[in-house]
DNA sequence: TCTAAGTTTCAGAAATTTCTGAAATCCCAA
DNA sequence: TTGGGATTTCAGAAATTTCTGAAACTTAGA
């Protein structure tokens, strides 16, 4: 299977910026290559389209698949199993961010609150600011667990009004006010 | 300097989380001790906590100055470097969130709109593919763009509004209508 | 049950990243 | 201008991560 250039480009790409999203560069390259095709591909073409070893395929593929960033395929007549990403992009970017919260935030959260837990330890600087980053962590992922459950068109909606939320905010001080208006 | 045993934690589980956030772990752990401490430190200080060679701490202070992550300190006759962490943890979020997208989503918008500038390499359904990624990234910075501009007491009142926004947001067909509320 | 295609596992090799100590550099104050 | 404290640089060592090939495992169907 020989790639397009466009293909071998946006390959490369993935597989450089991989390290700075958390996955290595073979994981970074098998994506981005189901990315870019029509078709589901199995474990032998992706090998032999990236040059990898197959087991290194393999391994790569299991990773995607925790991130839940792959869908298995199966057609009739052939035992082979057969990889894409999802069509819809947001669904693929809510996937990415809920995962990423799940490793990058949520461990910290709780480690937090544990240390919480552990009463005074003779700190008061140290222990307000352990609080202070629990809360805001708690506000963030709390908008989060909100912002999660709307339909996409709505978030798309959100997203295309930008800074025009902030006018409609204002309007909506009352009793949901935690902060006092100028 | 001797750490307590509540910033040892704290630092080592820094330390660990380190690698997912794209930092190493020495790095993590210098931001952590600077975060927990009310006075700022000096590199010494910092090396002997943490039990590191003076030469990683030089470049774990480097790394993180270049995420703006920490603030230099002088005082009055002494000619040494003091660090701190800004107080203030919307401002250090914004800058987290500044210093990701420049590394993890700037370069791949580029090279996503150079591929479009090569103009079709017949590959249909690849260029489509392509196109609408960045779309979408763009859509996304944008909407990151305007909520950076906001005032930290607005956005903090939006993630506090929460998913009422969504009813908000409904209310606001093409021109913005700003009275009506449920 | 047996066979063979397909897949996964895993120990070691290769590559990469992180860390260290020594040397070089910087820069204030005398 | 020089002496010396403070800091940075950098080449190699150490640690970690990634990748491979061979062996083990799985399972559909003969």
């Amino acid at each position: 299977m020989k790639l397009t250039s466009l293909q071998q480009e946006f390959v490369l790409h993935f597989g450089e910026m991989g390290s700075r999203w958390g996955i290595n560069r073979t994981v970074g390259q098998i994506y981005a290559l189901l990315f870019l095709s029509s078709e589901p591909l199995n474990a032998e073409q992706i090998t032999d389209g990236l040059g990898i070893s197959r087991s290194n395929t393999s391994m790569g593929l299991k990773e995607l698949q925790s991130w839940k960033l792959v869908r298995l395929k199966h057609f009739q007549g052939d035992r082979r199993d057969y990889f894409t990403t999802p069509e819809d992009l947001w669904e693929i970017t809510r996937i990415l961010i809920a995962e990423r919260k799940k490793r990058e935030i949520d461990p910290t959260l709780t480690k937090l609150r544990e240390l919480e837990l552990q009463g005074p330890a003779g700190d008061n600087y140290a222990e307000a600011r352990i609080a202070e980053l629990r809360e805001m962590i708690e506000l963030m992922t709390g908008f989060y667990d909100d912002m999660e459950k709307l339909e996409t068109e709505r978030l798309v909606k959100m997203m295309t009004l930008g800074s025009k939320i902030a006018g409609l905010i204002d309007k909506t001080s009352g009793a949901l006010s935690l902060t006092k208006r100028k």
